[in-house]
DNA sequence: AACCACATCAACCGCCAGATA
DNA sequence: TTATCTGGCGGTTGATGTGGT
């Protein structure tokens, strides 16, 4: 035997007289059956909808919204030990729905830990995050050395487009830039520059060294950039011909040892710099030599990215990035 | 004012486990 | 023992709201 079809029944949002003739009814009789009390309280609707209805938005005592910095810990907390058992976790907080808590956990608290270096997942600190903060800061890159190059003149950008491998990595670490940094009018805009992305994610860390090793990746990256890398190399560069000042590239830093530096987060396989590179003086020598689709130009980011996501230790953190 | 992209969350769907005939 | 029913759970969807351009 099979299920009786519920085809004709409604469904999507309930009315007031829907929720009034369901709280009336259970006030009345209490909930007794799911499945026959539908047709019993006058309701057009599966025993399933009315359950819900009842449960997540109808029942006295609940509470909703406003969630408490100690209701967040809290949902922290427990996810940490149960997982996604949102019931179990919902038990542990009086007054808060199963779905309302799900839905909190996956509007907010994921994008939060997120933010602090920490996969919602596991609950471990993101190994690769200082790297996710470098890919997104080379993808900055890229996009303004394309814009660079070519604002206008189709034929420059056309190897890029016929890639349309690197241009799917490219809308990849575009996804990441998002998860780290949601603004998106940072992104693609020719004016954009590193000076501004480090300085908007106060949240995040950026090691010394680790940014010595990424401005070595913008010069693989964009022959331009290293050129300016290397004339003053206590700026960052940026396309617009602006030197803006870096406080994480004084001498200092250079001098920082490296011993306390993890290495758990050092970039993996960058191509070496070569400062005295003199072809990239014009346009023309930048077409010719470093339009993106040479593989040599794009692999250190491309690289790293694909060592990241075929690491099994963060495997669930980008299985969430990559979705 | 219109449009667009993104965020939010109520509601639905499919699956599962326990209860029951 | 097996088939079916029922309630519960977690994942997902889509309508709506919001903010930026």
């Amino acid at each position: 035997m099979t299920r009786s079809p519920e085809n004709d029944v409604k469904k999507g949002p309930w009315s007031i007289e829907e929720d009034q003739k369901l709280i009336e009814y259970i006030q009345k009789h209490g909930q007794g059956n799911w499945q026959t009390l539908p047709k019993k309280a006058g309701l057009n609707r599966c025993g399933k909808s009315c359950r819900l209805r009842w449960t997540n938005y109808l029942r006295p005592g609940i509470k909703r919204g406003g969630f408490s910095a100690e209701e967040e810990a809290t949902i922290i907390a427990l996810h940490k030990e149960l997982g996604n058992k949102w019931s179990r976790i919902a038990a542990h907080l009086p007054k808060r729905t199963d779905n309302e808590i799900k839905n909190f956990w996956n509007t907010h608290l994921k994008k939060k830990l997120l933010k602090r270096g920490i996969d919602p997942t596991t609950h471990k600190s993101i190994p690769d995050f200082n790297l996710l903060n470098l890919l997104q800061a080379q993808l900055l890159s890229v996009s303004n050395l394309y814009n660079f190059i070519n604002p206008l003149d189709p034929a420059l950008n056309y190897n890029l487009q016929a890639n349309s491998k690197d241009f799917v990595k490219i809308q990849i670490l575009q996804k990441l830039m998002q998860v780290i940094n949601p603004n998106p009018t940072q992104y693609f805009q020719g004016n954009s520059n590193l000076g501004d992305l480090i300085q908007h994610n106060t949240d995040l860390t950026i090691d010394p060294l680790q940014a010595e090793s990424m401005i070595a990746g913008f010069s693989n990256i964009s022959p331009l950039l290293n050129q300016q890398h290397t004339s003053t190399s206590n700026s960052l560069p940026c396309f617009d011909g602006e030197m803006i000042p870096s406080p994480i590239l004084d001498d200092n830093v250079k001098d920082y040892p490296s011993n306390t530096y993890n290495s758990e987060y050092s970039l993996p396989s960058l191509v070496s710099v070569t400062p005295d590179s003199s072809i990239f003086n014009n346009l023309e020598s930048i077409e010719q030599s470093h339009i993106p689709t040479e593989a040599s130009e794009q692999s250190s980011v491309f690289d790293a990215l694909e060592n990241l996501v075929n690491d099994e230790a963060s495997s669930s953190f980008w299985k969430y990035i990559l979705g």
